[in-house]
DNA sequence: ATGACTGCCTCTGGCAGA
């Protein structure tokens, strides 16, 4: 079993590229962020048409966050992260998919910090940190993906002294990450790439790609049960550089049956 | 270096992104 996490950066702009990098590498589930589309447009009949079954939760303009899986019908479990029922944002999709619990995950960005994004950032992870304690508590296989906009340590940017004053690398929000992790999930490519290194943004200014700029802010999550099962991890550089390309690159983890 | 680019909805410029 192959998931995949992709912040897409709009479905509408990006439909060419989505359908060739799932034609091309046929993940078994497919986790997008922000797919910056109103739920009615999103084009389930362009997945279904090559063989993926989608779920979906859409808001206009911004954010945005589905589920795709390959021949298999996603069974919703929750489409909000709880917590705060004021928050309007489209940022989680939670699902079962061939036995596996699978959580699209758009993480708030917090910039500007310190403020009001910043603060919501940090209660948006704490939430998540709730969240996920409770899925832990039920002993199902999980995976929680997606893009966390946290770069969890130096090694995971290509210069932390340009990024210091970013939201992405404050001590706060590296800080909940690593409580995150220290409750046991495992941090995918971190655990099979411990040297960092590893990319899979780079921004669209100032020739970031050109020059491999980039930092690692797209995770996978495995719960003991799909940590036990790791079998590779992969992150699909080359549809970044393609025309027309998200500023993200697509990372997957591959588990043993 | 107050820089850079892209997508969205459209108040076609302002916001959001990271």
């Amino acid at each position: 079993m192959k998931i995949a996490t992709f912040n897409i950066n709009g479905i509408k702009a990006r439909l060419p590229r989505l359908k060739e990098w799932l034609e091309e590498t046929r993940p078994t589930v497919a986790c997008l962020q922000e797919i910056k589309t109103q739920d009615e447009g999103f084009p389930a009949d362009e997945f279904e048409a090559i063989g993926y079954k989608s779920i979906w939760h859409g808001q206009k303009g911004f954010n945005g966050v589905a589920i795709l899986a390959d021949g298999i019908e996603p069974i919703e479990t929750q489409r909000r992260l709880p917590g705060d029922p004021d928050d309007e944002h489209a940022r989680y999709l939670e699902a079962d998919v061939g036995g596996v619990r699978v959580a699209s995950i758009y993480l708030p960005n917090g910039n500007p910090q310190p403020g009001p994004k910043f603060d919501y950032k940090l209660a948006w992870m704490e939430r998540l940190r709730k969240h996920a304690a409770s899925l832990w508590a039920q002993e199902i296989p999980t995976a929680l993906v997606g893009d966390f906009n946290v770069i969890p340590e130096d090694k995971d940017v290509w210069s932390p002294r340009a990024m210091a004053s970013d939201a992405l690398m404050q001590p706060e929000s590296r800080d909940a990450y690593a409580r995150l992790l220290g409750d046991g999930w495992t941090d995918a490519v971190d655990t099979l790439n411990p040297r960092g290194g590893v990319w899979t943004f780079w921004d669209y200014q100032a020739g970031a790609w050109q020059r491999d700029h980039g930092f690692r802010i797209d995770h996978l999550l495995l719960s003991p049960e799909l940590a036990d099962r790791l079998a590779a991890v992969g992150v699909d550089k080359e549809h970044r550089g393609r025309e027309k390309a998200s500023d993200h690159a697509p990372v997957w983890v591959q588990l043993r049956d």
